[in-house]
RNA sequence: GGCGGGUUGCCCGAGCGGCCAAUGGGAGGGGACUGUAAAUCCCCCGGCUCUGCCUUCGAAGGUUCAAAUCCUUCACCCGCCA
């Protein structure tokens, strides 16, 4: 085995199961292969547990293999039983058709789809699968299916043993299978990539291109991600860190990879970073000598910002974050640096002359605290801090000498979560 | 279809007429330590016009001075029998 493409996804730790390695390894050393891998609209943006496959696409890519990147225009109005111990709650076809816009855009953010050599190709299975009748599809695709090898799948035995499954995500190996023949006759597609959980779909795939055009596809799948603390990567107490900016802000966004565990810093960097070995090992060993810097946190960060949204909204954030998170008094700052740095963060407007409210009342205006019981909480427990101030006291309002330049106040909960509020005409 | 058990705050799970905004654990939040990390320790954890008031214990009614706790109906789940 030779591919310099596999062994570099090893290294990375991003192979989780493949088909006939040997064979995979000689397939991609001989030619370009053309590959393809499905993402169902389930929500109106991926987020960074997208980014993991998403990724070892990008580097099939770089590689000099020709993604086809899916958006199940199909498959999402079905729901893929697999990893779900309930049923899924149908999404309306509108709604559906609105994400897969979305996914679009958002996916051709991180292939080339205008390479003369090896251009990306989006695909939508709602193509070929509504054109297809119901008889058609049960006879022409259906009869290929043996119940009870569908039946053996871990995600539907697992269904059969919790709550059950209805008829209509049952079907989904089925229809996910038919994607696969489809792409390999529309595109002579031969490789499937996909999350570890796909991997029973994506074996009906090649068991029907088999079946019905006697040819050998190959499935390579990708380990789930884990963190060290046992807790879903992926998600912040906030929430999913989405790619949108405008659900999860580039801000957060850099903050969430700042974050990391130290623990998981290592893994991160070989899943997600396009360095070279090296300069991943060198990061790898900072971590180890001089935790403190942080140095790789902030190689990550900074790296991902960049590739999903852009190198100018990253410099900003990044900038941002020193000055916030800096050791000097937020006054010290000019007062375009502070505006610049205050502009990342959730903000809320004060009219120009209004009546400045109460500190808890701006806690909860801008969003830092759920309730006026919460943010007096967190008064009492000394975590409240205005201009990186703690502030004591319950009925405190701030007055107008508290306006870094007669125009922001910043607020601050705990050790990292930040608001401004900023007087306006 | 018959009989029995269940449905409690973000999750799990006690409570079985007043002392219940409701034990405990987890998650979450704050503090100390440190590095915007982890671990550890301490504190908090429904809301509000906050010594009080309001809304919560599957849903709707009812009994009672008083219900998460009792009764009735409905919905869903789980056992045993047909």
């Amino acid at each position: 085995m030779t591919s310099a493409l596999l062994s570099d996804l090893e290294w990375r730790g991003l192979i989780s199961q493949t088909t006939d390695r040997q064979a995979l390894a000689q397939e991609l050393d001989k030619a370009p292969v053309n590959f393809y891998l499905g993402f169902d609209p389930t929500a109106p943006s991926l987020h960074v547990g997208n980014l993991v496959v998403l990724l070892v696409m990008r580097r099939f890519q770089l590689a000099g293999h020709r993604p086809l990147p899916l958006v199940g225009g199909a498959t999402g109005l079905i729901g893929d039983p697999s990893g779900r111990n309930e049923e899924r709650t149908l999404n309306s076809t509108d709604l559906v058709a609105e994400w897969v816009a979305r996914y679009r855009v958002q996916l051709s953010r991180f292939l080339d789809f205008d390479s003369t050599e090896n251009p990306a190709v989006l695909v939508n299975n709602l193509d070929w699968t509504s054109p297809l009748s119901a008889l058609e599809f049960l006879r022409d695709v259906g009869k290929h299916f043996s119940v009870n090898q569908m039946l053996s799948k871990d995600s539907v035995s697992s269904r059969l043993e919790s709550g059950g499954i209805s008829y209509t995500e049952f079907s989904y190996q089925v229809l996910q299978g038919y994607d696969y023949l489809e792409l390999h006759r529309r595109h002579n597609c031969l490789l499937q990539l996909g999350g570890s959980d796909q991997w029973g779909n994506i074996i009906a795939g090649l068991d029907l291109v088999r079946k019905v055009d006697s040819h050998t596809a190959h499935a390579l799948t990708v380990p789930l991600m884990t963190k060290s603390d046992g807790t879903k990567f992926g998600k912040t107490a906030t929430g999913t860190v989405w790619l949108d900016a405008e659900m999860t802000s580039p801000y957060a966004f850099y903050q969430f990879w700042l974050n990391t565990d130290d623990r998981d810093v290592a893994k991160y960097l070989k899943v997600f970073s396009f360095k070279s070995h090296d300069e991943i090992s060198e990061l790898i060993t900072s971590v180890e000598t001089n935790p403190g810097a942080r140095e790789a946190h902030r190689e990550l960060a900074r790296e991902l910002t960049t590739l999903v949204h852009g190198h100018g909204e990253c410099e900003k954030v990044e900038l941002a974050s020193r000055a916030l998170f800096g050791q000097a008094p937020l006054g010290e700052l000019d007062e375009a640096t502070l505006a610049s740095a205050l502009s990342q963060l959730p903000r809320t407007e004060l009219a120009q002359g209004a009546a400045i409210p109460s500190w808890v009342d701006l806690l909860v205006a801008t969003g830092v605290v759920d309730s006026k019981s919460a943010a007096r909480r967190v008064i009492k427990d000394g975590g409240a801090y205005l201009n990186n101030v703690k502030v004591e006291g319950e009925d405190f309002t701030p007055s107008s000498a508290d306006f870094l330049f007669d125009r922001f106040i910043v607020l601050r909960k705990g050790k990292r979560d930040l608001a401004a509020v900023e007087k306006v005409i």
